[in-house]
DNA sequence: AAATCATATACCCTAATCGGAATATTGCAA
DNA sequence: TTGCAATATTCCGATTAGGGTATATGATTT
């Protein structure tokens, strides 16, 4: 096996700065090919095939107008980043939530019972 | 050029599935190897080499306490994903901030002049 | 010192990336 | 129809991940 496929995930999607770039762009609003290919500096292949992994992993949608093609932001598939990095903001919040976290890093700790990072009795 | 080298970034770390599960063993407290051995099931080799490109990103940090190496969550560096994934929030919310969302796009669209994708006079 | 436990490193392999350049496709225009 | 504009696809080359397996390092105990 090799590097998970960048259309397997939005995570795997999004590793590339450049399309995350675009889907910033395309937060803006609908946008066609050549719009990015300006914006970006790319060479106009290499922004369609960014646009084809955004689009397989269904990030953005694409719609014909006229000889464009108008590609446009699907947030809804950022979710289960933003779901799961948001799990860990108890540890760079404030200090409340700092506290907090630790209080229920301790009760986890205790709840789950004795393991291998058990200090000596 | 390749794909970007899974130690360039937390965004490209993070990408793979078991790397977030590690984190996610990590967010409970400090673990040696062995304990993410068993509790993943994964080979030695492979969580070890996991654990270097966490810490290569500084996702993670060690320390030695007798035999084993303790590996501890660096949740920091997770906060530029947060903070990147973030900016999307407006899309996907509630209805009251998808209303506030379009507005703010729509003021966007007119600050930001006409572009290509602009309709007809 | 030897054996052992815990972990890291090295090697081989296959699959897949990304960029570059050329070319194909599709729709509209003259 | 011929041509052009906008975009997609294909082929190439270099790089690298990640699993598997074997082995090396390092600390601890006997």
């Amino acid at each position: 096996m090799a590097r998970r496929p960048t259309t397997s995930d939005a995570f795997n999607a999004v590793a590339e700065p450049r399309r995350r770039e675009i889907l910033d762009l395309l937060a803006a609003g609908e946008r066609p090919v050549n719009d990015l290919v300006v914006i970006l500096g790319l060479a106009q292949p290499q922004v369609s095939k960014h646009l084809g992994v955004l689009r397989a992993v269904g990030l953005v949608t694409v719609r014909t107008s006229k000889q464009q093609r108008l590609y446009k932001l699907n947030a809804d598939r950022l979710k289960p980043i933003h779901d799961w990095v948001r799990t860990f903001e108890p540890f760079w919040d404030n200090q409340l939530n700092r506290i907090k976290e630790r209080a229920e890093r301790k009760a986890q700790e205790r709840a789950s019972g004795r393991n291998a990072t058990d200090k000596e009795p």
